[in-house]
DNA sequence: CCAGTTACTTGTAAAATGCAAGTGAGTATA
DNA sequence: TATACTCACTTGCATTTTACAAGTAACTGG
């Protein structure tokens, strides 16, 4: 338990997880997300979910060469996680 | 999604509810936890999950008054989300 | 009266965050 | 062929948060 929020246990990381779940992929879309997360923030969380497994960086076209990231299985597999959270969020918080 | 991480979404706070969801409630119980949750910090999410109606705080004896920590309704539902993050973690995280 | 317990508060150094600006590779446009 | 533009970052720095240590206040049992 402890292990696991020292690598989810901050204000940003479930939220690119859901931007991946929800298919985005690039940089540029994650940094579009309505929540605005700070761009040195948002390259630190890809490197250490990258290192962590979550997530992969892949080629998705060549001239200019461009990488998407994507979750890995392990990654994917954070689904549940995330669909309590909005599920409690549905029931209990309101704005 | 992103109001539940601004409650949520830190180091602490849900180890403190899962102490809470196995029994735990004292200051001092929360502060022996292995993690050694630093006792500011463990001070200021109590006010914080009690403003946000996650947990109540209540007299369990006289002579000395002595209060103790609990989980509201509210806080109870946050079950799933620790048991899913519990999964993931024993599915995925070694150490 | 003194030591001990419980539940905090305060002070401060170190670390993380947020914001703005800059960089570099490559592409399209004039 | 200069100029402008996009994408994916990096860097610098002020502000905020965290961690650690020490102190405080209420009460109690001996």
């Amino acid at each position: 338990m402890s292990c696991v929020l020292d690598l989810l246990g901050d204000k940003w990381t479930l939220l690119l997880v859901r931007d991946l779940l929800l298919g985005k992929g690039t940089y540029t879309e994650f940094q579009r997300s309505p929540e605005g997360i700070p761009t040195n923030i948002l390259a630190e969380r890809l490197k250490r979910l990258q290192a962590a497994d979550i997530i992969e960086k892949l080629p998705y076209q060549e001239r200019p060469l461009r990488y998407r990231y994507q979750l890995t299985n392990k990654g994917r597999d954070l689904y549940p996680v995330l669909s309590a959270m909005i599920d409690w969020g549905n029931r209990y918080v309101e704005g």
